[in-house]
DNA sequence: TATACTGTATCATAATATAATACAAAATAT
DNA sequence: ATATTTTGTATTATATTATGATACAGTATA
């Protein structure tokens, strides 16, 4: 008779990588620089652990060194990772050349959104003039119901699953205008159902008129969407619905992925 | 009498952590796609290796496979690092407006491009009518030799410095018209080194006049370069010098990087 | 000055990653 | 259409590696 059974081990899984990936995963918005210390205590992790892990990375590049604080932050080698993404999504090189023709023709900030999990993530930004900083860089996540790139992409599932969705979904409160009514949400997305595209005003961020229109294949799933954002020093929804969502919605309707 | 001693673990090292990474750096302008004995051959690992590791980095959500053909690609998440370096990078953040302002200026393409050993790095890159997407896209690498804005940063180190980064750093034909000739390089730097920015044409793209100006700290360290790049349709060198250099150069010398 | 915290280094050992292997499925060659 | 090769998936005995406990120097804080 034997004793008890050891669990059995994933061998398809490697937990050492996991763990190392954890280290790369810990720098942010919030945490541009971290010693040895807190990059144990934000992981989780051991601190011997965190101390292999730590100079692994370094030695490979992924992490620099701040040789008088002894604090690490991410080294250029991070923006390797973008390159190769940007290079396999098909859809951003095609949209590109029509979002730069797009960013001329109308002067203002234009982004391309892809949907994750219960978010989106901007994977081109051209600024406009006086687009803030974290407006202006690729990989940042907004919850899909706080984002007009995300509801309108919500807008083209059937109506079952934009209820559940709106049901579930995280909300996070950006400004002091940033909705967290859930039927008003979903009002937003029904109605972007119903003309095409998306209109919010100050919702991400407080001086902000946003318009999305959505890129679907050709089954009509959406995969993506075009966003533009205007200040709210200048723009009405009146005058963003004649002058910017024509070109918007045009645009995204012009760009067909194949897939 | 002991037998031979075996070689001592480093252990400070993780290497399963440096084999995970080898998977995630596989993919690449060339290398869009790939099958797991792709990765496998790619990346000089077993077989199995090759299995475990591309099996734990989807399901952590760094790649995703292509249920049909069985081939993987990078994830949405690869840009979470772009996002986490472009935060933690004080330099991009300090410059960012200028650019954006210099970009609309001029309504050309701007880029900020950073030292990475022999090479250069663009971090930034505000994109002009018709700029190809392999220049619309951060990470992209170059060649510090081949690139002006490699050449002036290059040019504010000492002569000596100069000469042997010269001679000993790699060099890569682009164009029918790059320049491989190490003599001419280094005259090319030696101008620049006069004239405070480096103008070059068709070295990386065939069609291109480039301006770049150093951003420097305040002991003189070069930490990165503007560059603007022009179609040779309608610029020429003299014409870039008047209208385009004195913008580059005023715009590089107002950003003075703390430290 | 005393104490707490951080970073660095070491090592015995348990757990994990390895790589060999088998086999089904798919692709390619004949 | 069939045979062969290649690819992807799954499993396992075992060697190697990663673990975490520990010690200690240096730094920061009380």
């Amino acid at each position: 008779m034997t004793g008890p059974e050891k669990p059995r081990q994933n061998t398809l899984y490697v937990s050492s990588l996991a763990k190392g990936l954890r280290i790369l995963e810990v720098f942010s918005e919030e945490r541009l620089e971290l010693g040895l210390s807190e990059i144990a205590r934000e992981t989780g992790l051991d601190k011997s652990a965190a101390q292999r892990l730590v100079n692994t990375l370094h030695q490979l590049g992924y992490i620099d060194k701040n040789a008088e604080t002894r604090r690490y932050r991410p080294a250029l080698k991070y923006l390797d990772m973008a390159y190769a993404y940007l290079w396999s999504d098909n859809l951003v090189q095609l949209a590109m050349p029509r979002l730069i023709e797009l960013s001329r023709q109308l002067q203002q900030t234009i982004n391309l959104a892809r949907p994750i999990e219960q978010h989106i993530m901007y994977v081109v930004r051209l600024p406009g003039y006086r687009t803030s900083y974290g407006a202006s860089i690729i990989g940042r996540r907004v919850p899909a119901l706080t984002a007009s790139s995300g509801r309108v992409m919500l807008s083209r599932q059937d109506e079952n699953t934009i209820r559940k969705c709106v049901n579930e979904w995280p909300l996070k409160q950006y400004t002091g205008t940033t909705t967290l009514d859930r039927q008003e949400i979903l009002d937003s997305i029904l109605l972007a159902r119903e003309k095409g595209y998306c209109m919010s005003e100050r919702q991400v961020l407080p001086d902000e008129i946003n318009v999305a229109a959505p890129i679907c294949t050709n089954d009509g799933k959406p995969v993506a969407a075009i966003h533009c954002s205007l200040p709210v020093i200048r723009w009405t929804q009146e005058k963003a619905e004649q002058e910017i969502v024509p070109h918007i919605v045009e645009t995204a309707r012009s760009i067909s992925p194949p897939r």
